[in-house]
RNA sequence: GCCGGAGUGGCGGAAUUGGUAGACGCAAGGGACUUAAAAUCCCUCGCGCCUUAGGCGCGUAUCGGUUCGAGUCCGAUCUCCGGCACCA
């Protein structure tokens, strides 16, 4: 095999290419007498182009499964696209484009954008979220999610553009305005189906205990969306009236500071207790504004049962119906937000908790207090639990309200319920019909899919388009065979991707739940992807795992055993006074292109479109090749953490891989030939040691770098060093052409997983059968990577005073000899007292002295 | 406000368990090759000071502490980034 002089990137890595596809390396299949390894990234949504923030994902993921191919395991590394969106129908609505034309030419497009990079996925297993194929399932979860009762509809607020007549979701919701058309955005109330996630709240709690494989800040980013508090729910009657308003606390201890009440606007009771039905208005306006808490007194008052006080009950728009009971008492003295409604409206504060006894009585009838104290402490006027400490007064006070029938000790949670119903188009259509006379009634098993249709028009008003399609619309029920009307909502799409891994166990035209797949490669043993999705994707994909497990398809509660949240890769943006954002090739020397006015360099921002600081890689490619890409977008920074995109440090990666080239072609000749085992290492010449040396000590750092926590950019720099001295070796003899050989080969197997193509054309050149990728990870041997002489550093007083190189492994002792015997430590310690000498094995020596004369 | 994380040369970053701070790369400067340039190769490169060989002092956001020894541990402060934010 001859090797061409000059690294021309195009070529090599069209032969690789074509070679992997025909060889079908990247194909998996399960085989339970292999070790497996699935390594997943999070799917693409296929918005049309990728940059090279997502590339970094991708070739992170592909590092790790070429990695672990090597190692032996049997690996599963797929692809496919979260194809359903909000996206696909904005763009029909702007250009007229159906939803599906222009999903499916994005994923063409895309894939062409991929292919070049030289990612090794198992396209056979290909998931297109949009696909029927794939929603029949989300439509089969659904039913299954219903006949369990974890499917549920309820009236809910929404986020509605009176204009668009349309529910928005939070994050289009700018300003409190569409962002679309600026009118200004009201809450709705409508019919949505729920899936009941907090039927596992407690159990996806306490499987955060199980994710050891997380980076922590995730972990405890879903503790917190699950918010879990402890309390107890108590009933205080209404004055002249028999009804109770129940709270939630989490705080019983203070029961006796009661001095108001609140309820939320939407309390059952309000309507029945205000009758200023335009202040209620008002309240009801204001729900939920941060800025100010609004108040209306009712005109009642509830009595507290533990003490019989009598206290007004108002309605205030920062009380929430969906948390608790919808009411709380008001502690105005303990509670930050009770205090300042308290000042607001001149309401008393009483205080019944102390921060500590010395500070006892006396100071609580001291006058005003500026702030609440929310701490815990002694219990005063608090009746006869006065004297006990906050959490023993929270056991007692609970078991005594429950003794009485006053209330129960009660856990909530912050998690609410899954709402899943879009009045969009371009989703899973919800398998529901209403019949007149049978009600909400599910569509049969038999009968999904229930197909989207495709011929409707695009308007942006009025809803859902297919409200406009009476041949969807109008059907049979299921029970009756009578006239029925199908629901036109569609779901949220992060039902599609919560459970795609699990089809992905499956090639496409085998069955999407066939168990002996899933249980052989579920669960994904490494998943790699944004930060973005700590919350949501992530906890409903662990939601939905408990429920297939429930359901039996699979035997595993939790879903992603290692998880990697990548940073992402920003770029500097710039500015033109006149012309806004502008492309990195709009500036020119400071100035802008179109105007010569000064461009103003902005800070350095995750790449958008609309900030025009995105890289394609189809650029970089085509200029570098993808091994250049990808290895400078592994060396730039570990992986976790941000990257800021640099040109010159992507020419930097390129020189390197240029070096190696130009390293095997000088060497070829001889290496191809070469013949020759390595003898015991002493008979080596000393450059052909130290050669062998450095080889053994970088597989030894490239395979501890990726193992710890994938810290590739380290393990780069460790291969550069060896190149580097690969370089620099002139071989003389055989033996020294053997070791070039070994080390040559040792670096191109090292190199392969970040820059595939490359490695597999030197690996080729050097005279072996492709693929590099069907090789075993080299291995090190822990005697020749050893340093046979150490660099001894001599301390004084904590000082570097002197190195010294010694043969490794000598005693302390003899290290000792050996440091007092240096000249230059001798007349550092002339005249002086030598207190104390510390040896630490194999790196220093510090030696204690005090002042001259001690 | 609360909860996380981070802060190291001109820049990206390294230092794995408390033990040589600045690996590797970029940029910069100097040199070789060349008619010339590009490419490539070699050398220098934290800051300050001493005339040099060589040495000395300072230095990991700031201040303090523990230790023979601190980028690493502890306390306080500042800045930046991320998450949550009336959750009763």
């Amino acid at each position: 095999m001859t090797l061409e002089e000059k690294y021309i990137p195009d070529k090599v890595e069209l032969k690789w290419q074509e070679y992997w596809d025909r060889s079908g390396i990247d194909k998996a299949s399960a085989d339970p007498s292999l070790k497996k390894f699935y390594c997943l990234e999070m799917f693409p949504y296929p918005s049309g182009k990728i940059h090279v923030g997502h590339a970094r994902n991708y070739v992170i993921g592909d590092v790790i499964a070429r990695y672990k191919r090597m190692r032996g395991f049997n690996v599963l590394h797929p692809i496919g696209w979260d194809a359903f969106g909000l996206p696909a129908e904005n763009a029909a609505i702007k250009h007229g484009v159906h939803p599906a034309q222009w999903t499916y030419e994005n994923i063409d497009s895309m894939k062409k954008q991929l292919r070049p990079i030289g990612l090794s996925y198992d396209w056979e297993r290909e998931v297109t979220t949009c696909d029927t194929g794939y929603y029949r399932w989300n439509q089969w979860f659904f039913l299954k999610l219903y006949e369990k009762g974890l499917a549920y509809k309820k009236a809910s607020f929404v986020n509605w553009c009176p204009s668009c007549a349309t529910v928005l979701a939070n994050e289009q919701v700018i300003d409190g305005r569409c962002w679309r058309c600026d009118s200004v955005v009201v809450q709705k109330e409508l019919e949505q189906w729920f899936f009941r996630i907090t039927h596992y709240a407690e159990e996806l709690l306490q499987g955060c205990e199980e994710l050891k494989g997380w980076p922590e800040k995730v972990v405890l980013m879903q503790k917190h969306w699950i918010g879990k508090s402890e309390g107890a729910e108590v009933d205080f009657p209404i004055e002249g009236t028999d009804r109770k308003l129940r709270i939630f606390t989490t705080r019983p201890d203070t029961l006796f500071g009661v001095r108001f009440m609140c309820i939320a606007p939407t309390h059952p009771l309000t309507a029945e207790l205000v009758e200023e039905t335009e202040g209620l208005e008002r309240i009801k306006a204001k729900y939920g504004n941060v800025e100010e808490k609004e108040g209306l007194f009712t005109g009642h008052y509830a009595i507290n049962p533990l003490n019989g006080e009598r206290v007004p009950v108002y309605v205030a728009n920062f009380v929430l119906m969906e948390y608790g009971t919808g009411a709380i008492m008001s502690v105005p003295a303990h509670d930050q937000r009770d205090f300042e409604f308290a000042r607001k409206y001149d309401l008393p504060i009483k205080q019944v908790i102390m921060p500590d006894l010395t500070s006892k009585a006396g100071s609580r009838e001291s006058g005003p207090i500026a702030e609440a104290y929310e701490g815990e402490g002694i219990l005063v006027d608090s009746g006869r639990f006065s004297g006990m400490a906050s959490p023993e007064a929270k056991k007692a006070i609970t078991e005594y309200i429950e003794a009485k029938g006053l209330g129960k000790g009660t856990v909530n949670y912050k998690l609410r319920d899954w709402g899943i119903s879009r009045q969009r188009y371009w989703g899973t259509p919800i398998p529901i019909v209403y019949c007149d006379k049978c009600g909400v009634v599910p569509v049969d098993e038999k009968d999904l899919p229930v197909i989207l249709p495709r011929d409707v028009k695009f308007t942006g008003k009025g809803g859902s388009p297919l409200l406009d399609l009476p041949d969807f619309v109008r059907t049979r029920c299921p029970k009756c065979g009578g006239g029925a009307r199908r629901e036109t909502d569609t779901m949220d799409t992060f039902v599609d991707s919560s459970w795609y891994f699990v089809r992905y166990c499956s090639k496409k035209d085998e069955d999407a739940l066939e168990k002996n797949n899933i249980s052989y490669w579920m669960p994904v043993d490494q998943y790699i992807g944004g930060i973005e999705h700590a919350v949501l994707h992530l906890l409903y994909s662990r939601f939905f795992t408990r429920v297939m497990r429930d359901l039996g398809v699979l035997g595993l509660s939790e879903p992603f055993t290692n998880l990697l949240t990548q940073g992402m890769v920003g770029k500097e943006t710039l500015r033109c006074p006149e012309h806004d954002w502008l492309f990195p090739e709009e500036a020119e020397n400071g100035k802008c292109v179109h105007c010569g006015r000064d461009v103003e360099r902005g800070r350095t921002e995750k790449m958008s479109k609309s900030k025009k600081n995105v890289v394609t890689p189809d650029d970089l490619i085509g200029k570098y090749g993808a091994d250049t890409m990808r290895l400078f977008s592994l060396f730039a920074a570990p992986p976790e953490r941000d990257l800021e995109w640099s040109d010159r440090g992507v020419e930097g990666a390129y020189r390197f891989l240029n070096r190696v080239w130009a390293i095997v072609y000088k060497s070829k000749f001889k290496v191809q030939g070469s013949k020759f085992g390595i003898d015991t290492v002493s008979e080596l010449r000393p450059p052909a040691q130290g050669l062998l040396r450095k080889t053994h000590q970088t597989i030894k750092r490239v395979t501890t770098d990726i193992e710890r926590e994938y810290h590739f950019n380290t393990a780069v720099a460790a291969l550069m060093e060896l190149v580097n001295e690969l370089g620099a070796f002139q071989p003389v003899d055989d033996q020294d052409w053997a070791v070039l050989k070994y080390s040559i080969e040792s670096a191109i197997m090292l190199l392969s997983p970040f820059s595939p193509h490359i490695a597999e054309e030197l690996w080729e050149a050097t005279g072996n059968r492709p693929s590099v990728f069907e090789q075993s990870w080299p291995q090190w041997s822990e005697d020749i990577a050893k340093e046979k002489e150490v660099e001894l550093v001599i301390q004084v007083n904590g000082k570097v005073r002197a190195k010294v190189m010694v043969p490794e492994g000598l005693s302390d002792g003899e290290i000792k000899d050996k440091t007092l015997d240096e000249p230059k430590i001798k007349e550092i310690l002339s005249g002086k007292a030598v207190k104390k000498i510390f040896v630490v094995k194999g790196r220093l020596v510090n030696i204690v002295i005090g002042g001259a004369g001690i």
